[in-house]
DNA sequence: CTGAGCGTTGAAGCG
DNA sequence: TCGCTTCAACGCTCA
């Protein structure tokens, strides 16, 4: 007999058992020869990103206790966890070698970072004599096979990705692979020095400050997923009757699933909702239906991988093909307002509160500080936001975080610029006491239901009375809503104004390399000075 | 080339 | 409480 050798999977999102086909493949490898392989599912963590990665503290809690239970999970089928410490392009050199390694499996990843990693490694692989075998599992439908459908191009509409993948039949998804028949666990020269050198990290170990950490709402884990995921689909009669725009953005407890976070990290399969939630509809006729149904909202998640696969650049402004090129300003002191839910608008606060507190905010609010932040007032632009939810969100995804602020700065996809939320009004629809306010921002606690949105405009004197002075122990506005946002579509008017000169008149340009990309020409500026105009027109 | 119709979720005023 | 209109008027798609 010859010496074992190994069959790795190396678990980047996707941190589940179930409906795991590359994880699948090696389990089911080791079926067929039991006494040939030993198999080992790893986790590549870089203790040197840990500085510099967009990453707060309750994220990765979240990823710990997500690595922590897919531990668990693979003990249960004779095998466990290996979170290798290194970074992937030193890390695997040594394994292959040391392992003796004959395959390494993954689940495809579309980030460009990802993709970037992904083709060393492979090539890494082939110089070692390690064959690699990857597959499409982090969402229901392949993005490349929906491209392809739409003539190679990612559809940018959500009418028209429908009007695909309504064709197209999900993937069936696996079920958790069969337990090995023995104890599949092999000790290596690195771990006979330091038997705890595979083992999950510690929360300490990741969490530099614990201060940072909020109650934790949704632990993260394969086992919480699936939990979820049953008393989401439980009440049937919530499930065919959702329709997003109905759910409250700022119920004390969350109007919808919050499965969002455990399809990020993978714990949850995409494919698994699918097909339960399918079945659902299929047993009751009337339903509501996509966009805003519960199908309709894992289909955005669909959509915007779609979109995010054709454009590398995605998560920019500049030289992006899809992203309308509007002259955003900087200023850092309403930047870390917004930040860090000191704007004065009681109902943005609260919104960036719960988002640093608990990692978790409804759609509906994100479009409300989104809005707030870019075209609706502060004119700042949505990279900016962008990073600030990479870091605070659990269930951030690179193209449905880049996505949705595209969507909601009116940079595309969306382009009624002039449809503004009110800081104000908007949260008022479904939570007139402001008993959410109350929570999040308890300064202003004993604010009247009457005046909690909008505090600046209570005398001085009931000021004092409710315990909270506006300028002193919560801040003033900064800015005023009803004069900015008026401003604000004013200057969205004349930068699309812009994006639609360059468009027509670029075919005089000469451009070198046929390129269908928008060369980078603007800084378009559209003149904005530094002064807001201040000349209002009184209409009317 | 042109124009009508459409687009997950606006606000405010009206009856 | 709801449903309608107006506000001012966008880009994209498709016939």
């Amino acid at each position: 007999m010859s010496e074992k050798s190994t069959l790795i999977h190396w678990f980047r999102k996707g941190l589940r058992t179930h409906d795991n086909p590359a994880l699948f493949k090696i389990f089911e490898k080791s079926h067929a020869d039991p006494q040939k392989y030993c198999i080992r599912p790893i986790f590549i963590l870089d203790p040197s990103l840990l500085q510099w990665l967009r990453v707060g503290a309750n994220r990765w809690r979240f990823l710990q206790r997500s690595l922590d239970d897919l531990n668990k999970q693979l003990m249960a089928l004779n095998s466990r966890l290996y979170v290798v410490r290194g970074n992937p392009n030193n890390v695997f050199p040594r394994l292959f070698k040391e392992w003796q390694t004959e395959l390494l499996t993954f689940e495809e990843d579309i980030e460009p970072f990802a993709l970037k990693r992904d083709a060393e490694i492979k090539t890494m692989a082939r110089e070692h004599k390690v064959e690699v075998e990857t597959f499409w599992s982090h969402t229901v439908f392949n993005p490349y096979t929906v491209m392809q459908k739409n003539m190679g191009k990612a559809p940018l509409t959500y009418q028209k990705f429908l009007g695909i993948i309504e064709k197209m039949k999900a993937p069936e998804p696996l079920e958790r692979p069969e337990k090995l028949k023995r104890n599949n666990v092999c000790k290596d020269g690195w771990e006979v020095e330091d038997e705890k050198c595979y083992d999950v990290p510690l929360l300490a170990d990741l969490v530099k400050n614990m201060d940072e950490l909020g109650e934790e709402k949704f632990p993260g884990g394969e086992t919480e997923a699936l939990k979820r995921l049953e008393a989401s689909l439980s009440n049937v009669g919530w499930v065919t009757a959702f329709e997003k725009p109905n759910t409250a953005p700022n119920s004390l407890e969350p109007s919808t699933t919050v499965l969002s976070p455990y399809l990020k990290f993978g714990c949850l399969s995409s494919r698994l909702f699918h097909k339960k939630l399918s079945a659902i509809l299929k047993a009751n006729a009337k339903h509501s239906k996509p966009p805003v149904s519960l199908m309709g909202q894992l289909y955005w998640r669909e959509f915007y991988y779609t979109a995010a696969t054709g454009e590398p650049n995605f998560d920019r402004m500049i030289g992006n093909s899809v992203c309308m090129q509007i002259p955003w300003q900087t200023n850092d002191a309403h930047l870390e307002a917004w930040t860090y839910g000191r704007t004065g608008y009681p109902f943005i606060d609260a919104i960036m509160r719960q988002l640093r507190q608990e990692g978790w905010i409804h759609h509906l609010a994100r479009h409300a500080v989104a809005c707030f932040l870019t075209r609706g007032d502060l004119w700042i632009s949505w990279e900016e936001g962008q990073k600030v939810f990479e870091e605070l969100l659990l269930d951030q995804d690179w193209a449905l975080n880049a996505g949705n602020w595209m969507w909601l700065s009116a940079s595309a996809f969306f382009y009624q610029y002039f449809r503004v939320y009110s800081p104000v009004a908007f949260g008022k629809k479904t939570d007139p006491t402001g008993a959410y306010i109350r929570k999040y921002v308890p300064e202003l606690a004993k604010y009247p239901a009457g005046a909690i949105y909008e505090p600046w405009k209570v005398a001085l004197g009931d000021q004092r009375k409710y315990g909270c002075v506006i300028g002193t122990d919560y801040p003033h506005r900064i800015v005023n809503h009803d004069i900015v946002h008026k401003e604000n579509i004013k200057r969205m008017s004349a930068a699309y104004k812009v994006n639609r000169e360059v468009k027509t008149g670029k075919e005089d340009q000469e451009d070198g390399g046929g390129g269908k990309k928008r060369k980078r020409d603007t800084s378009a500026g559209g003149g904005n000075g530094p002064s807001g105009s201040k000349a209002k027109k009184k209409k009317k």
